[in-house]
DNA sequence: ATGAAAGCGCTAACAA
DNA sequence: TTGTTAGCGCTTTCAT
C-alpha cells in the first residue's frame, strides 16, 4: 500500500518512454492512436493517474483557486460557495478554502498562505482588502477578483450587485409606503456594501423628500444587530421606527424576530422590515422578507469569467468592474404603498 | 512581474547554499542564528515564500484535505464546513473543496480527482461512498474519515452523533406527549443518517407501546419535503398526523411553515414538529424548534483528529467509529409531556 | 510521432 | 552546522 504510481511505470509497461505517457495525459499534445492506446490501458491496469502537483510545480499552473470568505453565519454565502465551487469545477479548477474569520484582520497573514500554495488566482468574498496587499499579489502574477466588495482602487477587479440602486429603491419605497419614521441598521462600517447600500438608501429617501429617523450598526452579525434593533426600539413610543431597512437579510431576519416575538409588534402593520441580499432564507414563508436581489448566478459568472481572463490572458486583461442590477423583491413583510409597480 | 522568487535566489543573495534555505524554512531542521538571520533577511528582501506545491512533491506531504460535501442548502454544513476548515487550518492544514451536487451518483469520478491532488486525506461529509472506493483510496494511502455517514465496512473511519439514541428520545418523548398519530418524514433512503435516525424512532415509540402512523419521503430536500407534508396532511381529518418528526431540521423548518402558513395549523397546539440536528436556524424565534443536537464541535474535533492521526502515523493506526451523545433539545415546536425531565 | 535530456522548486541523505 | 548531490513526478524543448 502507499504505492504511488508514476509515469515512468505506465511508460514501462507500455514499453513507451515516460514523455509519451505525459503527451497522453495532456489535452493540446499529440501522440499516435496506438501509442494512446497503449498508454491508457497500462495505465488503468495500474491505477495510474497524473500527480496535479508535480504538473503544477513544471507548469507554473496549480489549477487551484484561493477563495478567502468570512463567517458562514449569513446565509447568503453557502449559496456563493457552492455556486462559485461549481462554476469553477466546470472549467477544472478547484478551491482552496481559507476562512477570514481566524485571522480577523490580519489578511495579510492569510494571503501569504494562499500564495505558497501557488494558487492560480484569488477570489476574496466579503472581505475588505488593503490595495498594498491587492498590488503585491497581481506582482506576484496572481490575479484577484474581490466578490461583493468594490475598492476605490483602478487596478482591482470586482463584482458586486448594485448596492447604491437596489438600497435606493428601497428608500423610495419605504417613503412611498407613507412610512414616518424610517431606520437603518448598518452593516460593518468598513464595508463597501453597507457604505454603498446606506449612500443609496439616503439617496432614495431624499428623492421622496425624507431623511432618515434613526440609525444603528449591526456589523452584519448575529450579536451586533440584536443590540442594533434594542437600540432603535428601546425609546418612548412617539421615536419608535415604523420601518427599517437593515444592511442583510441576515440582519433583517433576527429584526424580524425580535420585533414578532419579543417587542409584540406585527409586521408589516406596525413596521415595515426590508433587507438585503434575497438570501434563500427570505423566502421563506415565516418571514417572506421584501428584499433586495443579489442576482448570486450572475455576480458568480462574471467572477469566474474575470478571473479566468486574468489567468489565461494576464497581458491583455484589464481590471474589470462589475455592478450587476438589482431588483426589488416584494414580499409581504414590507408594506406596499398604493399603485407601486415594479 | 510574474517572477517567482525561489530559494536559490535567496540562497544567492544570502551567500549561502540552497539547502540552508530550505532548512531555515524547514521546522524541524537546525541551522545556526547567523544563518537563520542571513537568510530571513534576503527572504524578505526578495519576497520569498516556499513553494508549497515543490514542497509537497518531494515530500509527499501536501498539506492539503479534501472535503466533499453535498449541497449546501441544508444549514447544517456552512456550519461544518467553517468548524472543520478552522480546525484544519489550525493544524497547518487547508481544505481543498468538492462539490458532490454536480456529479450526483458519481463519487467516484470525484474521487479520483481528488487523489490526483494529492490531498492528505479525505473527508466526506454526508455523502455515502461504496466500500470498494473507500478501499482503493486507503489502499493508495490517502486516509478517509467519514462524517456524518456511518458505513458497515469495519476498515472505515466514521464520526456521526448517536442518530439511534437520538432519535429514540424523540420517539419516547413524542409518545409520552400523548399524541395519537405521529408522522415520520424520512431523508433520503441511501443515507445511514436516515436509516439510523428511523430505526430509533421507531424504537423510542415501541418503549412507550407506539407505534408510527404515517410516514413519507422528504430526502433532505427542499422539493422531496414539500411534496412529503403534503402527502401527510392531504388526507381527512381523523388521518392527520397531530406530531411530525423530520429526520432533519432543514426538513422540519419547511415542515412548520407549510404547516403554519399554507394549513393554518397551529404548533404545537396542533401538530407538534421535531427535527434533527441543531442546525443554527433551528432556534430562531420563528421557529424555535424542538430538535436532536449534533454536537458539531465534538463532531468535528474527533474527525480531525482521527484523520490527521492515520495522517501523520499510518501504521499504528486503527479504523475509528465514533458516535457522539446527541442530546434532545426541548424548545417550543413540540408539546412537553408532563413532568418531563432532560 | 517519439525518446532523450534538461529542468520546475524543493527536500533529504550524505560527506565534509 | 553546512554544501553537494540526488532525486520527487512531471512538462517541454530538441533531435531523430
Amino acid at each position: 500500500m502507499g504505492e504511488r504510481v508514476t509515469a515512468q511505470m505506465v511508460a514501462e509497461r507500455a514499453g513507451v518512454s515516460q514523455s509519451a505517457v505525459s503527451r497522453v495525459f495532456t489535452p493540446g499534445a499529440s501522440a499516435s492512436l496506438k501509442t494512446v492506446e497503449k498508454v491508457r490501458k497500462a495505465a488503468t491496469e495500474l491505477g495510474y493517474r497524473p500527480n496535479v502537483l508535480a504538473r503544477a510545480v513544471v507548469s507554473g499552473r496549480s489549477r487551484m483557486i484561493g477563495l478567502v470568505v468570512p463567517y458562514m453565519e449569513n446565509h447568503f454565502f453557502p449559496d456563493v460557495l457552492e455556486r462559485l465551487s461549481n462554476a469553477l469545477q466546470d472549467e477544472g479548477y478547484h478551491v482552496l478554502i481559507f476562512m477570514a474569520s481566524r485571522t480577523l484582520g490580519d489578511i495579510d497573514q492569510v494571503l501569504e498562505e494562499i500564495l505558497s500554495y501557488q494558487v492560480d488566482g484569488i477570489i476574496m468574498a466579503s472581505v475588505a482588502m488593503s490595495s498594498d496587499i491587492a498590488l503585491r499579489c497581481q506582482a506576484q502574477g496572481v490575479p484577484v477578483v474581490l466578490f461583493n466588495r468594490a475598492q476605490d482602487l483602478d487596478g482591482l477587479t470586482w463584482v458586486t450587485s448594485d448596492n447604491f440602486g437596489g438600497a435606493r429603491q428601497v428608500g423610495r419605497f419605504l417613503a412611498a409606503g407613507g412610512h414616518d419614521r424610517i431606520g437603518y441598521i448598518a452593516g460593518w462600517e468598513g464595508a463597501s456594501t453597507q457604505r454603498d447600500r446606506e449612500a443609496g438608501f439616503r439617496a432614495g429617501l431624499a428623492e421622496a423628500g425624507r431623511e432618515l429617523f434613526c440609525r444603528a450598526v449591526g456589523n452584519f452579525r448575529n450579536e451586533g444587530t440584536v443590540r442594533a434593533v434594542r437600540t432603535l426600539f428601546d425609546v418612548p413610543p412617539e421615536r419608535k421606527p415604523d420601518a427599517v431597512f437593515a444592511a442583510s437579510d441576515h440582519m433583517a431576519l433576527i429584526v424580524m424576530d425580535i420585533l414578532r416575538y419579543e417587542l409584540g409588534l406585527r409586521i408589516p402593520e406596525d413596521v415595515s422590515v426590508i433587507g438585503y441580499d434575497d438570501a434563500p432564507t427570505a423566502a421563506w414563508l415565516s418571514y417572506s422578507l421584501t428584499t433586495v436581489r443579489q442576482r448570486v448566478n450572475l455576480m458568480v459568472e462574471e467572477t469566474v469569467g474575470a478571473l479566468l481572463e486574468s489567468i489565461e490572458t494576464p497581458q491583455t486583461t484589464k481590471p474589470r468592474h462589475v455592478a450587476i442590477d438589482s431588483p426589488l423583491i416584494v414580499r409581504k413583510s414590507a408594506r406596499v404603498p398604493k399603485g407601486w409597480t415594479t
